[in-house]
RNA sequence: GCCGGAAUGAUGGAAUUGGCAGACGUGACGGACUCAAAAUCCGUUGGGGUUAAACCCGUGUGGGUUCAAGUCCCACUUCCGGCACCA
């Protein structure tokens, strides 16, 4: 009789063996087929590890173990996201250093990691907050500035007057500081921005040649929202440089009834002497600059506006004189920062119009009245009240409208990104030093590369200073220095990088951890890269997905990389929910700690239920019992090894079974179908269990398939019951095919769709054979009789008779 | 508001991608074992209906396409992720 499974000795054990034979080290065998999985490295946060990191871990775990079972050299490395908000606010208010912070937090994450047995190359750990990690960080910001790509331009930040502190927008809740409920400003500061955008169409393009889910493209496409256009210049008297506005309708330019200036326009000051109700107009502009652009595009909103009175512009496709207005709904951030309204087919335009009373003019025919209603549907309009364009369908005006405004030269043909430039700095200490200097003489002068890493001083005092700046601007001796160009006195920045720098390159340091010349060598990096399969949360579709693919594109052009992409695949998993179906927080009080969890059941359970839970792509809440649930599953299989007879191989009558778990478990691992592979390998413990027996090489091949999911008590059943070598040691199994045939076949018998009855027959029936033996079955025959036969339809396993 | 997802028994989910809805797990109920309980093993479990069967209803709501719809199309409802300084 076996001895209870104690899954405390059995994973210490294992995760002791495993350590020592060094077995989960990448190679540096370069001859070999290698396989890069890559999983989000953590944000080691105080709170400890969270039971959605496990998720994307074992998911990849698993797929990793599998690949060395498959002779892969694999590279499943692990690191540390490390710099950040929350240690900088924990450190200001406790006064620890955030190193510091940092440190105790990494040690709490690793040692949490290590218990759970994941195959990580902990000899490849990196840290974002490490100097000979981030030396690289500034090296790759050095090259963007050298290229151009790193420029300054003025950016209002969220501060708060009361704290005086920069806020990240997360920190300002319903416009008040979440901290201290003070008044929350937007401060204008001159800040780093990187050219994102000169990658916009590279972004785009580049997308299909890789294989990241459907939803994870759409969204990256969606959020760079690249449209065809036109801008047009309206003529304003006093304005030589005219209004430009940006559309992708120029067909209703004709409809065009009044324009609208984004409340940071250059024209509102520009024209301020000509505009008589300038009063009403700055209160406008102040009130604006109160609002997140989120809340001011807001389409449900009550339109809000003032006319620039004194200001008319023409509409240059007819002449006629359009009134201009102030309003926030319009975006300095989007396009030109000014449009031209057509309330009659565009929504917003229309709102706005019926609440100042403008004109509204049909220019597409299609819709209702719309004075009453709005008509945007584009696909089935004619151009009316539009001269030339009359009686054109939308696609041809649009097209027409361009050539003519071209020809005219009064506007031109415009490719449009919704992206914008990435806002670089923060008034933040804990974060990569910018590797710049600004000399009287010189302006901005990067530090020789030879300096780097530019390394963050120590200071005693964390707070942020009275103007918003880091604290950083506390450590005078720092910032005091000398111009590399001209010798003379210089400043350093004192805003720091964002934390998504560090991360936006961390996939090519695992290549090569521990190079002090290279970021990594080339040979390491044309051995591993690309990243043949990143999992991670869609919560980082837009940022840190698309930042990294950037930079990459970036280190590819001035060949730092090999590949012009960094990810291969891209897939994602479901957050896990609490029990009541709500998100995690300690606010909620339904935070599970994983801790609990292993220390209860074990690693092996843990791991088996946070694959078993439910699809592996959907968000899902914790139940403890379903826990329990796997632990229970585990420790049948655990009792197997009591049932070991003498057969040798695979039985006849678990031939079916054994090769259809094989075959199942196998593609569904690939497709992360975890919960369906791991019910598979339920039914054939089942089975078993109803026989009573069990082979030993049917016991080792479920072993075999189980240890990825759970790789403790696999490997420990595997040397109890005797096996030579240990399973990380074996190789993947294969199925049989043909094992898999079967010899009949069920069919259900359909009238008019609905099931009536079944039958079982031989395989390899021909289809009038089975049709023939289907209307002569007994359930199906009372609905057959009497009625005419229309058609049979013999489908897989389904015959469907139509009757009439 | 915009972009992307999702909705199936008491419950987490499954369904060969248009082909017998509810695999597997949880819970509940019944049985075996036990002095008893726990654990374990075996069985039942969508709703209605029937002694039993037949049969009827059933995949968020309303329409549609099809021999056949959880799956495709149209219109809605609710929930979740993201919205550029949380990571």
């Amino acid at each position: 009789m076996s001895q209870r499974y104690d899954h405390d000795a059995v994973e210490a054990k294992w995760q002791k063996k495993w350590e020592e034979a060094h077995c989960f080290e990448a190679k540096d065998d370069y001859t070999m087929p290698k396989f890069y999985p890559l999983i989000e490295f953590p944000y080691p946060s105080g709170m400890g590890l969270h039971v959605g990191h496990p998720r994307s871990n074992t998911a990849m775990d698993i797929i990793a173990r599998k690949r060395r079972m498959e002779g892969y050299n694999v590279l499943y490395p692990i690191g540390w996201d490390a710099f950040g908000l929350p240690t900088e606010n924990y450190a200001i208010k406790t006064g620890v250093h955030p190193r510091k912070v940092t440190e105790d937090n990494v040690n709490l994450f690793r040692g949490q990691l290590k218990r759970l047995g994941f195959s990580f190359d902990w000899s490849r750990e990196v840290n974002t907050t490490d100097p000979s990690y981030y030396k690289w960080t500034q090296w790759i910001f050095l090259k963007l500035y050298e290229k151009g790509l790193a420029y300054k331009a003025e950016i209002p930040i969220n501060f708060c007057t009361s704290c005086k502190v920069g806020l990240a927008n997360e920190e300002v809740v319903d416009g008040v500081c979440e901290r201290c409920g003070g008044t929350v400003v937007q401060k204008v500061r001159s800040q780093w921005m990187l050219k994102i955008t000169e990658y916009a169409q590279r972004l785009i393009d580049d997308l299909d040649g890789v294989d990241f889910i459907e939803r994870v493209k759409i969204q990256q496409k969606n959020w760079i929202g690249r449209s065809e256009g036109a801008e047009v210049v309206f003529p304003i008297e006093g304005y030589p440089e005219g209004l430009k506005v940006y559309t992708t309708r120029c067909d209703t330019l004709f409809g065009a009834t009044y324009m609208v200036v984004s409340p940071e326009h250059p024209l509102i000051d520009a024209m301020r002497d000509k505009i008589t109700n300038m009063d009403a107009v700055r209160a406008y502009q102040k009130e604006a600059a109160r609002k997140s652009d989120f809340e001011r595009s807001e389409l449900n909103k009550e339109k809000t506006g003032v006319p620039l009175e004194g200001v008319t512009a023409v509409n240059p496709v007819n002449n006629q004189p359009i009134p201009v207005w102030v309003a926030d709904y319009v975006l300095m951030g989007y396009g030109t920062g000014a449009i031209m309204a057509v309330p009659a087919h565009d929504e917003r335009d229309w709102d706005f119009a019926k609440k100042f009373n403008l004109p509204i003019i049909e220019v597409v025919a299609g819709g209702k009245n719309v004075q009453e209603e709005v008509f945007t549907d584009v696909a089935s309009g004619v151009l009316v009240n539009s001269d030339f364009l009359n009686g054109l369908e939308v696609k041809d005006a649009i097209a027409k409208m361009i050539d003519w405004l071209e020809k005219k030269g009064i506007g031109t043909r415009k490719v449009n990104y919704k992206l914008r430039d990435w806002v670089f700095t923060r008034q933040r200490y804990w974060g990569e030093p910018i590797p710049l200097v600004h000399c009287e003489k010189c302006g901005w002068v990067p530090i020789p590369y030879e300096e780097l890493p530019l390394v963050l001083p120590e200071i005693e005092d964390y707070q942020p200073t009275d103007d918003g700046s880091s604290a950083l601007a506390r450590a005078t001796d720092w910032i005091k220095t000398t111009c590399p160009h001209c010798g003379g006195p210089a400043e350093r920045e004192t805003d720091t990088m964002p934390n998504w720098a560090g991360s936006s390159w961390y996939f090519l340091r695992y290549c090569d951890p521990h190079n002090d010349k290279e970021l990594a060598s080339k040979e390491a990096l044309e051995y591993w890269m690309p990243v043949d399969w990143y999992n991670g949360g869609m919560e980082h579709t837009t940022l840190h997905l698309l930042y990294s693919r950037f930079w990459h594109k970036f280190l590819y052009d001035i060949g730092a990389v090999p590949t012009p992409e960094p990810y291969q695949k891209r897939t994602s998993h479901g957050m896990i929910l609490g029990e009541n179906g709500e998100k995690m927080s300690k606010s909620r009080g339904n935070v599970i700690n994983p801790d609990d969890v292993v220390a209860e059941m074990g690693a092996d359970s843990f791991r088996l239920y946070e694959m078993f839970m439910g699809a592996f792509d959907q968000p899902i809440p914790w139940s403890t019992t379903g826990a329990r649930g796997c632990r229970r599953f585990l420790e049948r299989v655990w009792r197997l090894q009591d049932m070991l007879n003498d057969a040798d191989g695979i039985t006849e009558d678990m031939k079916r079974v054994v090769n259809y778990t094989v075959k199942k478990v196998s593609e569904d691992y690939e497709a992360m179908k975890y919960n369906t592979a791991i019910a598979q390998m339920m039914t054939m413990v089942n089975d078993i269990y109803t026989k009573g027996s069990i082979s030993r090489t049917e016991f080792h091949i479920l072993l075999t398939l189980l240890s990825p999911v759970a790789p403790h008590i696999c490997e420990e059943l595997n040397e109890l019951v005797g096996s030579a070598e240990p399973l990380y040691e074996t190789a993947w199994p294969t199925w049989d095919e043909s094992a898999l045939v079967e010899d009949s076949i069920e069919y259900g018998i359909q009238v008019n769709g609905r099931i009536r009855g079944r039958i079982l027959l031989p395989a390899g029936m021909d289809k009038a054979q089975v049709e023939e033996k289907a209307l002569a079955q007994e359930d199906v025959k009372p609905f057959v009789e009497g009625k005419t036969v229309r058609k049979v339809i013999v489908v897989k396993n389904i015959v469907n008779i139509v009757v009439a």
